[in-house]
RNA sequence: CGGGGCGUAGCGCAGCCUGGUAGCGCAUCUGCUUUGGGAGCAGAGGGCCGGGGGUUCGAAUCCCUCCGCCCCGACCA
């Protein structure tokens, strides 16, 4: 049992002026955090507990599928440059040097680590499959860390890697994670869903991210409440109601309109009244390729979609390999489109042959295949062509989906119309392949004394996350509540007035009691008014709350559900069966 | 890295434009009263006004510069 009188728990009245975010605000006002820096922060009392129930709760159910190691934060740079991502990572990694000038990294992940172990130390099929996890704290420098608590610096993760000897065994150990995943979401009592994810920068195949809807998010996911289809929205895809194609004009040729000051779709649709989608945009970008010294080369490209669509530009990056993009500057969109922002379209041009040959990529959106009589930029300043059909007028090195999925749409599998909302990652699984293993060199042998490259996966929990989520899932304007199985404690112990003897006796009772019956409990005995006492219990996240009162007096206390505020008197007795049937299983 | 904002007591803020030696609310400490939704009265403590430089008789205030933090964007296993 804790005692509120003698614990450091620095509850603020007022909101800190830095905070935005449900979670950031309620961390600090109930003190369960304070900042050190961007993306730096302590975690006290309250919030350690916390943190540390989410960690028993990852670990056990780790447990039954993998083996704990605790590895270095500091890694030396020759791993890094092993596996490429020295130069990979960017500036996102920290990096730093020690007294005789040789390069360290502070690991930002662990693939690295893990695979040396692995490289070093494994040497037959025999001894595979191996999962091996850790939950330890990585350092990423953020661009811009923000959100409070969901981007920061410095966090805990539990990180996992597994190690097969083929595709099969992967399969296995990706749906092993899924599974224990979807069991640790759940025990720390989390709303969430698994989505379709792109792997982005750690490269591999199959790739599963699990979600928590909260307008505080991120990433924006696209999800079908009819038939469960979700993915990330660099991922996603969806079907289109079928449009009726323009009926062509004049001898049906593409057509040079003049078009004077019109340089936007809606200027465009409105001129020719017609709907966006009958138009094709054109986004003009420069994407950089990285040789493998590291050494980037920029390509131009030329993007066509509906008018009415929005390129994804991590699908685009994508399809092309690039690792990064920006919108082409007018001196170059001169060069390859010889004509203006506003003005640029896809005829005339002299698309490349293959990706990345040194020419022009022009790459379509999907959503373009079998349209007809589109309206299209003529590469001329205030010239538009109508009757433009695509494949017949002009053609493209590569046509692919690259484009968002906006609300509404159909449903991939289903049909029905898709719904975008912001969530928050708190977990991600995926199928690394050969990246690691191959560039560092581990290999085993297998039953038929072959040497073969074992195939890695890697699965990510952040454990903050977990908490930051759940507040988000559950607050007020007085505070949060936490699933009871990660709270600090179950249930706080109200004393409404201390300097009452039996009130005081009677609290502590309550409190013992409690505390034998197993939960976790913390005594509110502060000399403070009842409506102060209330103010904080309402704040701190515990999921339950019994007041001593005045009903001490008929042998009765208040049993308090902080979501719901429902209030129920109980036997004084009776107190820790009435919470137990209140609490749900943990 | 681009754009914007902020930095004054533990927290939230005013003062800055128009220079004159720092203030409000909450919190803290002491005493008395109070005790079911952030109490009342009386008293007290607490500030290199983010750092450095400059202008001036005089700088929280004007100028230069650096640092830090927040937001938007870029970015982001």
């Amino acid at each position: 049992m804790h005692r509120w009188s003698k614990l450091f728990v620095p509850t603020l009245r007022e909101v800190p002026s830095d905070a935005e975010v449900a979670s950031h605000k309620f961390l600090l006002r109930a003190g369960y955090v304070r900042q050190l820096g961007a993306g730096i922060y302590s975690y006290l009392f309250l919030g350690q507990r916390s943190v540390n129930k989410i960690i028993a709760i990852v670990r056990e159910e780790m447990d039954l599928i993998g083996q704990e190691f605790l590895l270095p934060a500091l890694n030396p740079a020759e791993i890094w440059q092993e596996s490429g991502r020295w130069t990979g990572m960017g500036q996102n990694m920290f990096r730093l040097q020690d007294r005789k000038g040789a390069w360290l990294a502070l690991g930002m992940t662990h693939e690295e680590v893990m695979t040396d172990i692995a490289r070093k130390e494994l040497r037959s099929y025999k001894q595979l499959p191996q999962i091996w996890y850790q939950i330890q704290t990585k350092f990423r420098d953020e661009p811009r860390p923000k959100s409070g608590l969901l981007r920061v610096r410095q966090f805990l993760m539990k990180d996992s890697y597994s190690f097969d000897i083929d595709a099969a065994g992967l399969d296995r150990s990706f749906d092993l994670h899924d599974q224990v995943y979807r069991k640790i979401f759940t025990r720390c009592g989390l709303s969430f869903v698994a989505v379709e994810a792109d792997s982005g920068a750690m490269g591999g195949s199959q790739s599963q991210e699990f979600m928590v809807y909260t307008e505080a998010g991120e990433d924006l996911i696209a999800s079908c409440a009819c038939c469960g289809y979700a993915a990330n929205m660099e991922k996603a895809v969806s079907r289109l109601a079928p449009l009726q194609d323009l009926a062509p004009t004049g001898d049906g040729q593409p057509e040079l309109v003049f078009t004077p000051g019109k340089g936007a779709i809606a200027d465009v649709a409105e001129f020719f009244h017609i709907s966006p989608a009958q138009d094709v945009k054109t986004v003009a970008y420069m994407v950089e390729t990285k040789s493998a010294k590291g050494e980037s080369v920029w390509h131009p490209v030329a993007a066509f979609l509906r008018g009415d669509h929005f390129v994804n530009e991590t699908k685009l990056l994508g399809l092309l390999g690039g690792s990064d993009l920006r919108t082409m500057q007018a001196e170059e969109l001169e060069t390859w489109f010889r004509g203006p922002a506003g003005y640029l379209g896809p005829i005339g041009l002299a698309p490349a042959a293959s990706l990345l040959d040194g020419k022009l990529n022009v790459i379509v959106d999907a959503a373009l295949e079998g349209r007809t009589n589109m309206v299209c930029g003529a590469n001329k300043l205030d010239y538009h062509f109508r009757n433009v059909t695509p494949g017949r007028d002009f053609s493209w090195t590569i046509a692919a989906d690259i484009r968002n999925v906006a609300e509404g749409e159909g449903c991939p599998t289903c049909g029905a119309p898709l719904k975008v909302a912001k969530a928050v990652e708190v977990g991600h699984i995926f199928k690394l392949g050969y990246k690691y293993t191959e560039s560092m060199g581990a290999r085993v042998l297998d039953p038929n004394g072959k040497e073969v490259t074992p195939i890695m996966g890697s699965y990510g929990i952040g454990i903050e996350r977990i908490l930051t989520a759940a507040i988000e899932q559950g607050n007020d304007p007085n505070g949060f509540w936490l699933p009871p199985s990660i709270a600090p404690f179950d249930v706080v112990v109200t004393i409404t007035n201390v300097s009452d003897a039996a009130l005081l006796a009677a609290g502590e009772k309550v409190a013992a009691d409690l505390e034998a019956a197993g939960f976790d409990v913390l005594l509110d005995d502060r000399n403070e008014r009842a409506g102060v006492k209330f103010k904080d219990a309402d704040l701190i996240g515990i999921p339950y709350r019994v007041n001593i009162g005045k009903k001490v007096a008929e042998g009765k206390v208040e049993l308090v559900r902080r979501a719901s505020a429902a209030s129920e008197d109980v036997e004084m007795a009776g107190i820790a069966l009435a919470l137990s049937n209140a609490a749900l299983p943990a």
